[in-house]
DNA sequence: AGAAGATTGTGAACGAATTCTCAAATCATA
DNA sequence: TATGATTTGAGAATTCGTTCACAATCTTCT
């Protein structure tokens, strides 16, 4: 069954990092255009909106499939369907999130994930005063039934926002239970093994990278 | 004065963007490296703590100048000094919120943006019943009022936390106000002009690009 | 049905970013 | 002060990502 492969180490044709990360704001514009109204759209339209050139789109687009028609462009709804498929946007994701103070309160009362899918079913924090309380219809617990709630739920994305101090500690613990999704909110970098992804929220890094440009650009 | 170039639209020996973005979470280690005692770190420690090759960090910091000495490494104060400089962390930076709903109001009450410089003076909404109000510490103006305030207060950085639809119509208005950095939580990707800079905090975008690889992972 | 026009998909060319490599510089030790 | 061990800085080599260019294919119009 298994290939004859010499050297198990890279994978097939993987498809590179940079091209995953924009088939999410690819969704997002085609989203905007099936609700429009708009049935088809070619590499040009889609490019303008995103902001990338046409050659771009197709080439991210080409890893994946021929999901177009020459002399037309893409069918939206059909384009949209595949890339939700794609990046598993179909299923639902069910999500803990470990910190219940200031910040991951409004994390739990963000309406922007469940549309999308991301379910948040379970809270946990190590603060005696919020274990037993309900925010936002999710009952917090204590940070030590991580690994049964997990289970128990069938979480496989975690939201971290605890202090920076706790936070290498808790992703830890989050990669033993087999969390291999991490999103991140204190501002630090975690180190993870390879198999687990995160990503990181750093709003201050943003702002950071731009006071460069502000200070040394044009004058 | 200027000079006679004659095509003007690169920088002369213009840094890559990606450099730029990674000095920030330089200065971060070096910051946690310098209290916690340590006097001087070479680029094979930096990139440990970074998960960057020790060659990338010195690549990167050659852009801006010799901040090491062979056979030794960087002095940490040094380093994080010059680094400050080159992003502009040593100045005091206003900022304006525009929206004041559940997203701008948490915003509001993050603590972590005025430690590293970035102050928030002003807010805004076109909510009448949140016009006048004060919101932990900052009063609530009209969005008309942007021009004024932002003159006023001598604000050169905007955080935009408004519903979608609204998010380019007030993005514009930025603009023409000088407003030459925002950082957008709306999700969407707004246009700007080239001289102005955009960042979008977007936690859909980033657990959709991980679910690529949780459903087409290892299996 | 045939011709003219549009647009994809993809190998090739190009450009950008990362990593390699090593001379030059510094430090540590005797 | 000389020797050996480190480590930087930066050109060269390499890898990675984007853009180009065009054959293949589909649509539209007459």
């Amino acid at each position: 069954m298994a290939d004859i492969s010499p050297s198990r180490w890279d994978d097939q044709s993987a498809v590179p990092e940079v091209v995953v990360g924009r088939l999410p704001q690819y969704v997002r514009v085609l989203k905007e255009l099936l609700s429009d109204g708009v049935e088809v759209a070619n590499s040009q339209q889609l490019g303008q909106q995103l902001q990338v050139t046409p050659a771009q789109i197709r080439k991210d687009l080409s890893y994946f499939g021929r999901f177009g028609k020459q002399g037309r462009g893409y069918s939206v709804r059909r384009l949209l369907d595949e890339l939700q498929q794609i990046l598993g946007l179909n299923e639902q994701w069910n999500v803990v999130v470990v910190g219940v103070g200031r910040l991951g309160k409004a994390i739990l009362s963000y309406p922007g994930f469940t549309p999308d899918g991301f379910h948040i079913v379970a809270a946990l924090d190590n603060n005696p005063s919020l274990i037993g309380q309900e925010v936002e219809g999710v009952k917090v617990r204590a940070v030590e039934e991580l690994d049964a709630v997990v289970k128990a739920q069938n979480i496989t994305i975690a939201v971290v926002a605890v202090p920076v101090r706790f936070t290498q500690q808790v992703i830890d613990k989050l990669v033993e239970c087999g969390i291999r999704a991490i999103l991140n909110y204190a501002p630090t970098s975690p180190q993870v093994p390879e198999s687990v992804k995160i990503r990181s929220i750093d709003p201050v890094l943003s702002l950071q990278s731009m006071t460069y440009y502000l200070t040394n650009g044009s004058e």
